[in-house]
DNA sequence: TTGAAAGCGTTACCAC
DNA sequence: GTGGTAACGCTTTCAA
């Protein structure tokens, strides 16, 4: 600990730029000297400073990455899958969680200040933080999240997952649609309720939308006591489309604590395909959690290391997911589509 | 990005040091000399570099947390809650996971090159390593892992717990118990059993053990399927109780697939109380996750800041929940103990 | 191949 | 209160 390169130099009679070379370019060095300073450095249980090493270098190799929260499933995920490439491409990882920080902001920008690239979840942060980061050079990946151009991003698709979903919903018969979720909240929110909407539309049946603080499960199950309570003069809706499966988990829960049943009185679809959806027979829209993470992580990279000076934006392909929520037959069916993957260049002057 | 301290100095018409005190100790230096820093370093968009400053400091301002793996959402947990109070600690947080990673202890030691402190939740590397890094002098904090004197640790109550959920079972009826886990994966897990089989045991039922590879619903799955095609030979046992909860969900998917009926034909239980765990109506123990990484970043933060020199062992408390895995009435009926919380703390000359 | 020395961008000590 | 300057521990020219 106490013992730097200047100990190893001195005990295997060598300057101290010759032990920095033996260490690392193994044939920069006779071998004879090598051996010398190896051995040296294992006696004296020698451990180079990480501090010193990245100032001399001017990087830090570490790469940051901004989520909301790691509460739910799908974030984990995501960064375990991020995590999993940046040990590879030896760097190491730092996170932050935004959530419930008043000064998310000046957080961010210090974590971008300890790294050489940024990776940033959904609506960790708000736009602004973000250009200032990259207009002071540190590259940025975004995911899940409305490309920008200074940035690359990663997203899951939305459309088309939920035109399918729409389309599933009325074909087992919804006439009103109910989406849970506050599409304002997140870009990809306002993009599945858009698709969602022009499909259900199409076929001549109404999308309505109920509002929600945020998309947790007490969320869900206030949700279903709104509707619950509008039922009289409204009568409930065919289907109840959330935002993400941990709302319609509420949702499920809250309805049949009413005594609603789950399909034959409504549906209930949710987005996501998190581990609970599967034993509360919940039809989703799955997401390559993993996946998106790791490109995240492959294209930080190549940003970093100046690889590439386009930006490039990818869209990963997702499945939908029917389970006993939006279907009678007693048995869990799983009917898989699956859509294609897409990259977008953009060229960067 | 370009622009250093001196580029500020310069500017401002001041020396270095005068920037470098204006930016911090709003107090040692005058007003106007602080006002014409601060401009200064507003005009050309300075941010001082960390690495620079770490270095002068000799210190990271960064922990490091270890993990086997973030999939299940145990270990997510654990490291929110430590993110979360290691953030308001104002450090930064450096994660690692280990799974599957051959160069794991190479890995680790190199984080722990890089941080002021570590956290190594479970089986997440050897315990050589371990005490390499504390002997190194880096401080480091044990969670869900068996104490060693040279570190603090922070677990979750399983004696108790364990023979809590022993006489649930054999109130419940059951005379042979087998315990589906890995003793010999996790101390965790080892104490479970024992204190388990001691309350089983006690009342006259015996416990048997079906050995599994891992800790994942598909282990479950197989699990089931070994217990079912011994059946014939010798019977089903009367409960099974699990090592966690995937295990024990994908228990419950295998016999039912076959045709058992829970609980009637015969018990499940689990551990953990993930969120799948409520929607499958599995018995099971909550852990408090979240305190457990919380109450780790506090006592890392005492061992860094040398607040303390004692190393302390402390042990949370957790509940039972009783599901219909293990009960027969048809409403989920939560019945919950506690058992109180133990600190335990050993000199250190 | 090896050594001397100049950074890398801060902080902190010591005079003034 | 402020300025000069020596660390901090390493990498990396530039000569030898």
């Amino acid at each position: 600990m106490a013992t730097t390169i200047r100990d190893v130099a001195h005990r295997a009679g060598v300057s101290i730029a010759t032990v920095s070379r033996a260490l690392r370019d193994a044939d920069s060095v006779t071998p004879q000297t090598r051996q010398r300073v190896t051995q040296a450095a294992a006696d004296l249980e020698y451990v180079p400073s990480q501090l010193g090493r990245q100032l001399a270098q001017g990087r830090h190799a570490a790469n940051g990455i901004v989520f909301p929260d790691l509460s739910g499933p799908y974030y984990a995920e995501v960064v375990l899958g991020y995590e999993s490439v940046a040990a590879e491409l030896d760097r190491s990882v730092l996170i932050l969680s935004t959530h419930g920080r008043r000064d998310a902001a000046d957080l961010v920008a210090g974590l971008a200040a300890r790294c050489d690239g940024l990776v940033v979840l959904a609506h960790a942060v708000h736009e602004d933080v973000i250009e200032r980061i990259t207009r002071r050079g540190t590259p940025v990946v975004l995911v899940a999240r409305t490309p920008v151009p200074d940035a690359d991003s990663v997203n899951a698709e939305n459309s088309a997952s939920a035109a399918m979903l729409g389309d599933h919903l009325v074909d087992r018969g919804a006439r009103t649609v109910a989406f849970v979720g506050d599409p304002d909240a997140s870009s990809d929110v306002a993009e599945r309720l858009t698709s969602l909407r022009a499909a259900v539309e199409r076929a001549g049946a109404t999308v309505s939308v109920v509002p929600v603080a945020d998309f947790s499960e007490d969320s869900g199950v206030r949700a279903a006591e709104a509707a619950l309570s509008r039922r009289r003069a409204e009568g409930l809706p065919d289907a109840f489309a959330c935002a993400n499966d941990e709302l319609a988990l509420g949702m499920l829960q809250g309805l049949r604590a009413a005594g609603v049943r789950v399909p034959e009185d409504t549906l209930v679809s949710g987005w996501d395909d998190v581990m609970a959806a599967r034993y509360a027979g919940l039809t989703t829209v799955r997401q390559p959690m993993r996946d998106l993470g790791a490109r995240a992580a492959h294209l930080l990279d190549q940003l970093i290391n100046r690889t590439r000076e386009e930006h490039v934006h990818e869209v990963l392909a997702t499945e939908l997911i029917v389970r006993t929520s939006t279907t009678t037959s007693t048995t869990t069916s799983t009917t898989t589509s699956t859509t294609t993957s897409t990259t977008t260049s953009e060229g960067t002057p």
